[in-house]
RNA sequence: GCCGCGUUCGUCUAAGGGUUAGGACACCACCCUUUCACGGUGGUGAUACGGGUUCGAAUCCCGUACGCGGUACCA
């Protein structure tokens, strides 16, 4: 076995991905290309009462979207597979009987409803959730409690049963956190916890290190939610395939919303998205709002996902997925949760929407404008167009706002900035401006600027006082580029006819 | 309840015994710009609390508080 670096990344097909995931993903993804390893995605479907179809399928686009591809997966292929779970079953049940053979773990014959009595019958107010542990596992039903014969004749049969790993009491079990340092437990709470399920699926605890040890995982990342469970993995590293296989540990921090831990609800409610895209429940219809339907870049978001929570040491933000895989080390993410603030996401965008050349985003920006009814947009035209306002758009979304007036000639014009100042004098500048514009032979913001000035300065008028109306005759509204680029882009003819149609509007 | 992890401006964070506690987002002011932005300059604003250790503590130790997580045949 050689020692290079591979790591994983095991959703749960439940649902969409939201911030947190994406964010461990990122970092599997950062580290194996830091350390020239290799990144793969295994599917952790062993719970089929929680399958969500389309699930699987939304983590490989969202995947895609990102570019965080991995190098194996059920899609992607690979020498460790299968990398889904539920087509590894088999797989599990020999090290199960194996722990139960050493007497590390024990059948257990317990029904739903003998395992509801004991939490009740246990339960006071200073214990409030009894556990399956060492305390009462010889009053349940089990290979421990039983004598051998009943529990053959059970097994025998065919009794519904699980696995559960038996753990030592009074134990201190400890290990290092790549991010945490030291951290240990005693055994003594630790409970009973089932390792193969009575459908005869693993358990996650189970599944997590068989798995780990048959993919030659090095490194393991994962939220710290798993924190409290990892004596059990430690236990079963131990018992299986020994403590030196283990791969290094890091339990990343909670990314947090702004009331705790952040959930979709919370996207609702304050109106930002939560999930890498669009994600539409298959049972109820309801659709979670994405990243990338709000109008966010998928450098962006990576960005911005990277530095929740981690920074090189420097003051250094914005980083390209490349920059972030040379720079990426687990020593310095921050310990502590992160709350997630979509003020900070949005600037992010705007920064990459800067940074980007419009080439890199126009095609959805052009699905948005033929959605709204603009189609046949001659691509130059278009481009040179988004890379005159990017600079105010702050999602995609934004384009269209800014920069629709190209292709629509105001109609209804508000002038109320300027009616107070609009005057005769005005109003033939205008009509001595637009014929001049027509016999202009090289036209261009400059040129058209230098005789704007000309003008303005033969009519003693400041050119100043001339620049708004020029601009809601052009724009319909006080927003948009400088006012001559929007000329230059506009054409010549185009722009003469806006403006003779707005003094006429204007004189009325 | 018990166990674990955490705690620096409102938010994300830097500073791993000696700094006027630094940067970014947001906010405010001014400059630039006769649009809106970009940009520039400046400002408000933090070491949760209490004890130690030390000449010296945001930094090390202990306690408290608070937050989060776990305590399933879910991951």
């Amino acid at each position: 076995m050689n020692n290079k670096v591979r790591v994983r990344f095991a959703p749960s097909p439940t649902g969409g991905l939201h911030l947190g995931g994406v964010r461990t993903v990122l970092y599997n993804y950062l580290f194996a290309k830091h350390h020239g390893g290799e990144f793969i995605l295994r599917i952790e479907d062993t719970d089929q009462s929680r399958y969500v179809s389309g699930a699987e399928e939304y983590i490989f686009e969202t995947l895609k979207w990102c570019g965080l591809e991995p190098d194996e997966s059920a899609v992607h292929g690979g020498n460790f597979g299968p990398y889904r779970q539920s087509e590894r079953k088999e797989l599990y049940r020999k090290y199960g009987e194996e722990l139960v053979n050493k007497g590390l773990a024990y059948y257990a014959f317990d029904t739903a409803q003998e395992l509801d009595e004991m939490r009740n019958r246990l339960r006071t107010d200073t214990n409030p959730n009894p556990q399956y542990d060492h305390s009462v596992r010889m009053q349940m039903r089990n290979s421990l409690s039983l004598s051998k014969e009943e529990t053959d004749s059970l097994l025998q049969s065919n009794t519904p049963h699980v696995i559960r790993i038996k753990i030592p009491d009074n134990e201190t079990i400890s290990f290092t956190d790549m991010i945490r340092g030291e951290v240990s437990f005693d055994t003594s709470i630790v409970d009973d916890k089932v390792l193969l399920k009575g459908d005869g699926m693993p358990t996650y605890h189970l599944a997590v290190v068989v798995d780990d040890y048959l993919m030659q995982i090095t490194h393991a990342f994962r939220g710290e939610e798993w924190l409290p469970s990892s004596p059990v993995h430690i236990l079963l590293w131990r018992y299986l395939f020994g403590e030196e296989a283990m791969p290094q540990w890091a339990h990343l921090p909670l990314i947090l919303g702004p009331n705790g831990k952040l959930s979709k609800r919370d996207g609702a409610k304050y109106g930002f998205p939560v999930f890498s895209m669009n994600w539409q429940d298959p049972k109820t219809g309801e659709v979670t709002e994405g990243f990338k339907e709000r109008g966010f870049l998928p450098q962006a978001f990576i960005n911005m996902l990277a530095v929740l929570g981690w920074n090189d040491g420097t003051e250094q933000e914005i980083f390209t997925l490349d920059e972030l895989a040379a720079k990426f080390t687990i020593e310095k993410v921050h310990k502590g949760g992160a709350k997630f603030d979509y003020e900070k996401a949005k600037w992010f965008n705007h920064e990459w929407i800067k940074k980007l050349p419009a080439s890199q985003y126009i095609n959805e920006v052009k699905k948005e404008f033929e959605n709204k009814g603009l189609s046949n947009i001659n691509h130059d035209y278009f481009e040179r167009i988004l890379n005159l306002v990017k600079e105010r758009c702050t999602l995609l979304s934004d384009f269209y706002p800014q920069s629709y007036f190209f292709f629509k000639s105001p109609v209804e014009i508000d002038n109320t900035p300027i009616k107070a100042k609009w005057n005769q004098d005005k109003s033939a500048f205008f009509s001595t401006f637009a014929k001049a514009l027509t016999s202009i032979s090289d036209w261009n913001a400059t040129s058209i600027e230098t005789l704007f000035k000309q003008l303005a300065e033969q009519a003693s008028i400041k050119a100043g006082e001339l620049q708004l109306p020029l601009r809601l005759m052009l724009v319909g509204g006080k927003f948009g580029p400088p006012v001559f680029e929007i000329a230059d882009i506009l054409g010549k003819e185009e722009t003469v006819a806006r403006i003779h149609y707005a003094v006429d509007l204007f004189d009325k």
